[in-house]
RNA sequence: GCCCAUGUAGCUCAGUCGGUAGAGCACUUUCUUGGUAAGAAAGGGGUCAUCAGUUCAAAUCUGAUCAUGGGCUCCA
């Protein structure tokens, strides 16, 4: 929707209406309720909140009525007016307000601010005055209300948040709210919010019977209905076809490891609240495992390697279980089992540079055949506590940044937001309707190849470490699929299409014909099938629809007659009666050129 | 894991004040054999998420558990 930087964000005119929104909205709250605690109200992408404590849980009449006194205040056309005081004025101005109490305090001692953001300058504290309501705030805000507009500002919800992002803080309640500048992009948001709803792909995978999930059988589990398997096999399919083009060999490893394995990879020692818990085999604890990449430098381990044999491009499809708190799974989004497009490249020093190039060409390859044409990438770097030499870490992020710039691709940089054992490149895509998704990941690792003392020969003829790079390039399947849905809205690329083709025949006396038009399509590799139920062709072309399939075939007198077929596109398009022969080459072309339609 | 909300037929949902359940779609059968998004009728289908409790009586009230949703935290 809008496409303003995080800076250029800040700065904007809206970005002031929406914070202004947030402290109209706490003065609407304050009001209603004039014991409650005000704790922080920032803008956020395409809105803002404001966080209370509360003597009762706010309902959805509570929301209502606080919207529209907000309305109210905000016509009532008051000024911002900004100051700064002293920390005693503060202190007095806010003494029956414990969490702006605290946050003078940490502002003063800490240096940061009101977001408990390090700031460089001296601290100051300033407060904005807006009719009676007064809030610890460093600003920017309108200059008066009346620049927001009212019918353009919308609450959306209440949820619970942790004051400060602490999990051992008291939980507040939090109202989020939308606020645009005009009614008409008010209006717009909301429109998309509609859109994003539908295209939820948890209501979507049901609706197109492609997977379930089994409260009976254990939360965060996909099963994969026929129709969803077959998306999910040629999306595999490909992804393999792929990999053996980019010279990628194969590996295929367990479920499950010994305890040993995890002491030395170290995933006891730092994920293990994330792993599932052990199952004791012979007295010996084994893991499902949680990553592939310790079972892949098994493989590597088992004959002393030279570096002419490097690189190693390992890929597989590795299914990890990870245990997720229960309140963050998520449809497919979320998973607590799930497949990983997993690869990981054992290479020298000096390969390093071309194989980042070479894998990130190949992921951009991948990522556009799926449709996905904006990409941006995140450079993340060492971070203060880091494992490995500085030398490598300088040389990984140099080839980094190098294979980001080779291919132009936009980039930030994120100082220090590497992970302890290594720097990495996220690629996100842009989906249909503008959100930003992490697919891709190519990571090194300076761990592990320690941890488990990998070597090669070189040219000297001493053993040296090889550089790993971990990647993931759909990330896990489950979650692409899920993205897919939602990206396509489930009326997917003719290729990935579980049922390209219906035929439909209008009256029983046409199925045989029907079955002789479904047989040559299925000879053609069409994926087809043939509804002879006894309903009336208007309920067969709407159950179609329906699944949002991309080619109905209409068969009647006419066509049994012209030995035809009529056709229909799930976009309402309807080109006609054609030949089999014809329609084949249509449908091939589509599939092809990975088309739409 | 935490806060809040929700859980009724395969799906989408209704169910008032506590008196042991209803619609539409889907399914089965019959009639209908049709020209581009729902032809008609009849029938079958529910331990009201689970387990306790209160009550003469619980889908309805209480508690616990499980799951889902909105968020928060987490995602080496």
């Amino acid at each position: 929707m809008d496409n303003m930087s995080k800076e250029e964000y800040h700065a904007s005119n809206l970005y002031r209406i929406r914070h202004s929104a947030a402290h109209m909205m706490a003065a609407a709250v304050l009001e209603k309720f004039p014991e409650a605690k005000i704790a922080i109200g920032p803008p956020i992408e395409n809105g803002f909140y404001y966080d209370f404590d509360l003597p009762r849980t706010l309902t959805q009449e509570d929301l209502e009525e606080i919207e529209a006194r907000m309305r109210e205040l905000i016509a009532e056309r008051v000024d911002f007016e900004y100051e700064e005081v002293s920390p005693d004025k503060a202190r007095e101005l806010f003494s029956d307000q414990p969490y702006k109490l605290e946050l003078i305090d940490d502002i003063l001692e800490q240096g940061t601010d009101e977001y408990g953001e390090k700031k460089d300058e001296e601290p100051t504290l300033s407060i904005y005055r807006s009719g009676g309501f007064i809030d610890l705030c460093r600003g920017p805000h309108v200059e008066n209300s009346n620049r927001i507009r009212p019918k353009a500002v919308k609450l959306l919800s209440v949820a619970g948040a942790y004051w400060r992002g602490d999990a051992d803080r008291p939980m507040l309640q939090r109202i989020y709210g939308t606020a645009w500048a005009s009614p008409k992009e008010l209006r717009e948001h909301l429109k998309w919010l509609e859109e994003v709803k539908k295209r939820d792909h948890r209501k979507l995978v049901k609706q197109l019977d492609l997977l379930s999930f089994h409260e009976e059988a254990g939360p965060g589990l996909a099963y994969w209905h026929p129709r969803g398997a077959m998306m999910r096999m040629i999306i595999e399919d490909f992804w393999r076809d792929r990999h053996m083009a980019g010279g990628y060999d194969f590996v295929v490893t367990p479920h499950i490891g010994k305890s040993w394995l995890w002491e030395t990879s170290g995933h006891l020692d730092f994920y293990k609240e994330s792993m599932y818990s052990p199952m004791d085999v012979d007295g010996q604890d084994y893991y499902l495992k949680p990553m592939n990449c310790p079972f892949h430098i098994l493989i590597y381990k088992t004959s002393l390697r030279s570096y002419r044999e490097l690189p190693l491009r390992w890929a597989e499809l590795g299914t990890v279980y990870r245990y997720e708190k229960s309140g963050v799974l998520h449809g497919l989004m979320r998973v607590r089992g799930f497949t990983q497009d997993d690869a990981h490249i054992i290479c020298t020093p000096d390969q390093i540079e071309s194989e980042i190039l070479r894998v990130l060409r190949f992921s951009l390859a991948l990522l556009r055949a799926f449709g996905f044409e904006e990409i941006q990438a995140y450079l993340a770097t060492r971070p203060e506590k880091a494992v490995g030499d500085p030398a490598r870490w300088e040389q990984a992020q140099e080839s980094l940044k190098r294979a980001i710039n080779a291919e132009g691709l936009a980039y930030e940089v994120d100082e220090g937001g590497g992970a302890f054992y290594g720097p990495k490149i996220d690629l996100h895509i842009k989906d249909a309707l503008g959100r930003l998704w992490q697919l891709t990941t190519i990571q090194f690792d300076f761990n592990l190849p320690e941890r488990f003392d990998m070597t090669y020969v070189g040219e000297d003829g001493l053993e040296h470490r090889p550089y790993m790079v971990h990647r993931a390039l759909l990330g896990s399947i489950e979650r692409f699929f899920g993205i897919l849905v939602e990206h396509y809205g489930g009326a997917f690329p003719v290729w990935l299409c579980p049922e390209q083709a219906r035929i439909i025949p209008i009256a029983d006396r046409h199925i045989e014909y029907a079955r002789q038009v479904e047989d040559q399509l299925r000879e053609a590799g069409l994926r087809v099938s043939t509804d002879s139920s006894s309903s009336r062709m208007n309920a067969k072309i709407r159950d179609a629809q329906l699944m949002k399939i991309p080619y109905m075939l209409i068969i009647g007198d006419r066509e049994v007659e012209a030995g035809q077929i009529a056709l229909r596109m799930r976009s309402g398009a309807r080109p006609g009666a054609m030949s089999v022969e014809d329609f084949v080459a249509l449908a091939q072309a589509a599939v092809k050129d990975r088309a739409l339609e």
